[in-house]
Formats: structure tokens, sequence, C-alpha cells
DNA sequence: CGCTGCCTTGAAGGCAGTCAAGCGTTGTGG
DNA sequence: CCACAACGCTTGACTGCCTTCAAGGCAGCG
């Protein structure tokens, strides 16, 4: 047994100000899972086996792909599209945990059950894997075994930002740095280059994602405006100038 | 490609009531992750061959295990005692994205540095891997994989629905689901029996947990004290009788 | 004893929510 | 082609929950 030093507690008095938002307009935010997962999918014969089971679907916006208490059967890789991952309370708030988009993995559980609702924000193709076959792979491949941990690392960094977001920064820093997460995940990508980017969800989603209302999410984007920090050539298309938003 | 069929969306336009906080009070609330992670843990030579890795060291109330932005060399698991994994904002707001307890794995990262800063809340007893022994066993043993992969799923479950709470509930709901956890989590544990909790962080952390301030933390239990929902014996003591907290 | 840290309590204020109405677009059917 | 409904978005007025600010209490400890 070893015995560890005891160590200081770090200050913090300062309060959110117009800096702060400032700061949410600056890459980057995420502090883990800066690369996209795409990266960790390419290289190597990991992705061939694990492309060997899985067979291709699409789905249009407003499918829903799995529900809360559906058997957990498959799991799920994004290739095109954007999906929303919900979660509602007994009452029926919603929640939208994160919006899934190329790459990303989904439907992963130790359990029988889906614990959440995956629906189509914008038209999508999916990898499937049937889950015995996926399982299967997970036991006897280690390196399946090291990809997903790498995989469930960087969501499970990616979510402990978000719970940092949505519990301690005001609206308007949670409105800026989704828009900047937003046209950094899509730079060059399909749904946005370097200054222009399109939102596929509506303002409703937007609202359930940052966990503000979709009056406070439109007042938002009116004032990012004013400010000229943002300009929306269409309701669901944001336009930045790169010296303003980077 | 297969096509899947287009379904509705859920409805939702209830308005949160004396009847959510009702809810709050009554288990399960986490839909992932209800059975504790050291029944993974126990059973089978995997636990084993990670032990053989490991070694403990012991840590006293206020101590940092780990600083963001340290060299990711180890990895831990707790054995005995509580701790908070806290992440800041640049500007020093303070938010607690879990607490650690019993079973509870954490520095694992596929980064090399760790992305919070994990203290002792209560004096407590750590195993620690080396990372470097521990990749090497994730590589070549998949059962360990496996294992991990259980581990993060629970913990991303949790995750989820902890941003569900902070993001779309009350305040007095988020107390009374804080108690009841830490009610479930510590029944007949070191910190509780069935009907009183102890509760060995402070009312800034339990704040920080919730996203909110000591002065609401403060006035909340002190109306859930007037509800006679708990009974507030020390300052650091939560007794509730049976029947109402579940 | 006084100091420090933690907790409580009260009063006032503000940020985001709620409620309500209106606008623009899309799609449908006469 | 237009009327109309449905839907999503915006805007304004008001409300309220939680925060902020400030002061005081209590326990532990040098």
């Amino acid at each position: 047994m070893t015995r560890m030093p005891a160590s200081q507690q770090p200050l913090r008095d300062v309060q959110p100000t117009e800096e702060c938002v400032e700061r949410s307009l600056r890459r980057p935010q995420s502090s883990d899972c800066a690369e996209p997962l795409l990266a960790t999918l390419r290289p190597g014969s990991t992705t061939a086996r694990l492309q060997q089971i899985g067979s291709a679907a699409t789905y249009r916006r407003g499918d829903t792909v799995i529900r809360t208490g559906d058997p957990a059967e498959y799991i799920f890789s994004v290739v095109s599209g954007m999906l929303r991952a919900v979660r509602l309370t007994a009452d029926g708030r919603r929640c939208i945990t994160r919006f899934l988009m190329p790459g990303d993995f989904f439907g992963l559980t130790q359990r029988d059950k889906y614990s959440q609702i995956v629906e189509i924000v914008a038209d999508a193709t999916l990898n499937r894997y049937p889950r015995r076959d996926f399982e299967a792979l997970l036991d006897t491949d280690a390196r399946v075994g090291r990809l997903f941990f790498n995989v469930m690392c960087g969501e499970l960094s990616a979510m402990q930002d978000r719970v940092v977001l949505i519990s301690r920064k005001t609206a308007l820093e949670r409105m800026a740095e989704f828009l900047v997460a937003m046209a950094d995940r899509h730079r060059d990508g399909m749904y946005g280059n370097g200054n222009e980017t399109e939102l596929p969800m509506n303002r409703s989603d937007v609202a359930d994602y940052l966990g503000l209302t979709v009056e406070t999410v439109s007042r938002l984007l009116k004032q990012l405006c004013r400010l000229r920090i943002i300009a929306l050539p269409s309701i669901r298309r944001d336009c930045r100038s790169q010296a303003r938003s980077t």
C-alpha cells in the first residue's frame, strides 16, 4: 500500500460574462474526443471483420430506428445522414442525448432492451450488426474490444462535456458551443463547408438537445444574428465567417 | 439494402407537477445500470488477471488522485470510500460529473492525458492498474474487453440519465432523485442501511453535481424535511422511512 | 477565544420559461 | 389555381424558479 500526498482544491470565483460566450465560440471544446470516430474505424483488419457481419439499411426522415424497451437485437453505425437519440421522462418531457452522425455507433448496451429512442433527422444509411454476431466477435477478437473501448471512451467524455454545458453554462453559451460543434463536425462534410453549415434538425430538437425551449432557441439565434456572429440565409442554414466562429 | 417503415412521434404535453417529485422518489430511476458494477467484477478468472496487474493505494479526504492534463499512466478502481469526478470550465465554474463508489472505475481514456479531476470525498482505498499493462491485457484478452464494454455501457447510460435529470427536471426533482440514488447505492453498505444514509459530500458538492447552488440545495433539503419525506438527524446524514422513500 | 469553513436564511433580481398570438411555408384537396 | 389546414418558427408580455447578494449561525480547531 502506498500513501498518496494531499493537495489543494481549485479556486473558482469568476462569473459568466460576455467573455464566456466568446470562449464558447472558440475550438476545441471537447477535451477527449476531438478526432472523429471514423478515424478509429478506417484502418486495419478490425473493420473488415466487423463489416462482414454488418448489412446496410436506409431510413427516411421521421423514421424510428429503435425504441425504448425494444429487444436489443442489433447494434448500428451511421454511414450517412443524421439521427437523434431521445430519452423521455415518465411524464413526457423530452431530452435529446446526442445527435448521431457518420461514424457514430448506437444501440450498444449490455442489457437485453434498448434504453433510448433513436429517430432519423435526415435521410440516413446505417449499418446493422446482429448483436449475437457482434458479441461473438467481441468475445473472440480483442482488437474489436479495443476498438469499442476507444469508441466508448470518446462518447463518455463527450457526455461529460455535455453535462458541464447543460448544468453550468448560460443559454447563449450553450447555443454558441452547439453551433461551433456542429460546424466543426460538418467541416467539408455533406452538411457544410468551412463557413456555412446546414442544421438538418428543427428548433425543437435543438431546444431538447440544449435543455432549453423552442422560444429561447429562436431568440438566441436572432441575438447571435444581431451580434453579427452568425447569419441565417435560410431557416435551416447557419452561415458564419471563419474569422468570427473559430 | 432493406427499407425500414416510418412511424409516429411520441406525444408530450404534460407539465412537471407534484406528481413528478413523487415519481422521483420511486425506484428504479436508471434504465440501464441498475445492478452494481461489482456484480460484473466478482466472478471468473477475468478479475484474477486484472488483479495481478493492480496494486492498492490509500487516500485521504481532500486528496487529488488525478488532474486534468496529467499523463494518463494508470486506470483506477474504487475499493472503498467515495470520490468525485470534477470538470471545470475555463473560467472556473465547477461541475461534478459523477461520484465514484466501490466497484467504479475511472481514469479510462484512449488519450495520453486525463480529461478530468478526481478528488477524495471520503477516505478511500483504490486499485491502480498501470495503463501499459491494462492495455496489453485489453489487447490480448477478449474477456477483459468484454468486461469493460459492459462497464462503459453502464456508465454511458448513467450519464444519459444525468443529462435528462439536469436538462429537464426541476431542482426539487433533482434533489429527490439524488437522495434516492444515494440511498439505493448505499443500501447495506458502509454509508447506510435501509433507511438511513450518510452523505459524505458537502452541500457544495451536491450543488455542483445537480447543477444548482449551495443555497438552493440547503433550501430544498429543508423543504423535504418540512414535507416529512426526509429527516436530517445530523448535517451529513439523511434519514428516511422506507415507506416514503421507495 | 477567535478564526475558518460550512451551512442556513432572507431579500431582491434576472434569466429563461410560459402563455398567447401571428407569420410564413408546405402540402392537400376542392 | 386558390383556400385551407398543419406545422414550424418568431415575437411579445408576463411569470416564476432559481440565482445572487448579504448576513448570520454553528461546529471544529489552532
